[in-house]
DNA sequence: AATTCGGGGTA
DNA sequence: TACCCAGAATT
């Protein structure tokens, strides 16, 4: 199966910026950022990110908000966080490369089995499996697989199929070329079977129902969460703070705003003024509503509402910054924060 | 074992 | 809309 599969890949393989090279540090910046993130998103990331940060030292002498400020726009800003701190590792505990092992990869913060198995089986020609989306697709329609693909039993007899199939034979090639048939043949909708090297070995095609497959746990809905927000202009600035560097949008700035929540009641303007006195000490003329803002996360959906204010006096404590407007690309700015914000015209 | 992390592409 | 994506960390 792996020959048959690596044939196809010799004359389908994707033109892909990351490949060609066996630089394990390019290898790793790519697996992150294609971590739940689709390849066209990650491309024109990758070669601005690799433009700016070109080798591990660059990246590990970088502060943490320039690296956020680089990943902005493509979501799980943990996976930047995590990268830098990781070449961070390497340089002061390490010998300055990536290691060359699976226990070492899996040390590190942001490599996990799956990431780790791709760096060491296309950086350094390692024959380790990985299982990611494409993966446990593929194998899932192969198999036929009933049980569900993210329980834990389906999850261990995906890994185990993996791992018999990898060839010690081009195991890099192999990675790529079952994530490229993943991407390409095997979709989740409209599979394109006929074109399909594996055809002759998969039961889901034999079957005439690959789309039963990967079956999956049934998930819960998203609940909807409301929150406001505060935008305190001053001589043509915006007042931002930073979020806590872990939890929901780790490190990123926004304006000021109460959190999400499920259950909502408008807030009025005397509110709202007291509200910003008691957290930042600052006086603010009487705000306005804007248009709300509608946005959708992994696990709820949130509705922001914008209020405009003017600032009257004393400078605001804690940890805010005036801003110019528009916002510089060079500070880490959600694209939700981004969205609000622009609802300023 | 379940939940928490974004944002965009796509049918 | 709902699902998917080169998943990992946390609890």
């Amino acid at each position: 199966m792996a020959q048959a599969l690596l044939s196809h890949y010799d004359l389908h393989a994707r033109d892909l910026p990351w490949r060609g090279q066996r630089d394990t540090y390019r290898i790793w910046v790519a697996e992150i950022m294609l971590q739940q993130t689709g390849v066209k998103s990650v491309i024109p990331y990758f070669q601005n990110f690799l433009a700016r940060f070109p080798d591990l030292p660059s990246l590990a002498i970088a502060e943490v908000e320039e690296v956020l400020a680089c990943w902005q726009g493509l979501g799980y800003y943990r996976r930047a966080v995590h990268l830098h701190a990781a070449a961070r590792l390497v340089m002061q505990h390490g010998d300055g490369r990536l290691p060359e092992t699976l226990a070492g990869l899996l040390a590190l913060p942001g490599i996990g089995a799956s990431t780790a198995g791709a760096i060491l089986a296309i950086g350094s020609g390692q024959r380790v499996p990985i299982l990611d989306g494409n993966v446990v697709r593929v194998l899932s329609r192969v198999l036929a697989m009933e049980e569900p693909a993210d329980s834990s039993a389906g999850r261990a007899r995906l890994w185990e199929m993996a791992d018999r199939l990898t060839p010690a034979d081009r195991p890099g090639d192999y990675a790529q070329a079952i994530m490229d048939l993943g991407a390409r043949i095997c979709r989740p909708r409209n599979p394109e079977c006929p074109a399909c090297p594996w055809s002759s070995w998969c039961r889901a095609c034999q079957s005439g129902t690959p789309m039963a497959h990967p079956r999956l746990m049934p998930k819960r809905t998203r609940p909807e969460k409301y929150q406001f927000t505060l935008l305190v202009v001053r001589e043509g600035s915006v007042l931002l703070t930073p979020r806590p560097a872990r939890g929901l949008l780790g490190g990123m700035w926004e304006p000021p705003g109460s959190p999400p929540e499920e259950t909502w009641s408008a807030p009025d303007a005397q509110t709202l003024v007291h509200w910003i006195k008691n957290r930042h000490g600052m006086e603010v003329s009487s705000p306005t509503p804007l248009a709300p803002v509608h946005h959708a996360f992994t696990h709820f959906r949130l509705t922001v509402f914008p209020f405009l204010s003017d600032w009257l006096a004393h400078e605001p404590s804690g940890e805010a910054r005036w801003v110019s407007l528009p916002v510089d690309a060079a500070l880490p700015v959600s694209t939700l924060h981004r969205k609000v914000l622009a609802r300023m015209g």
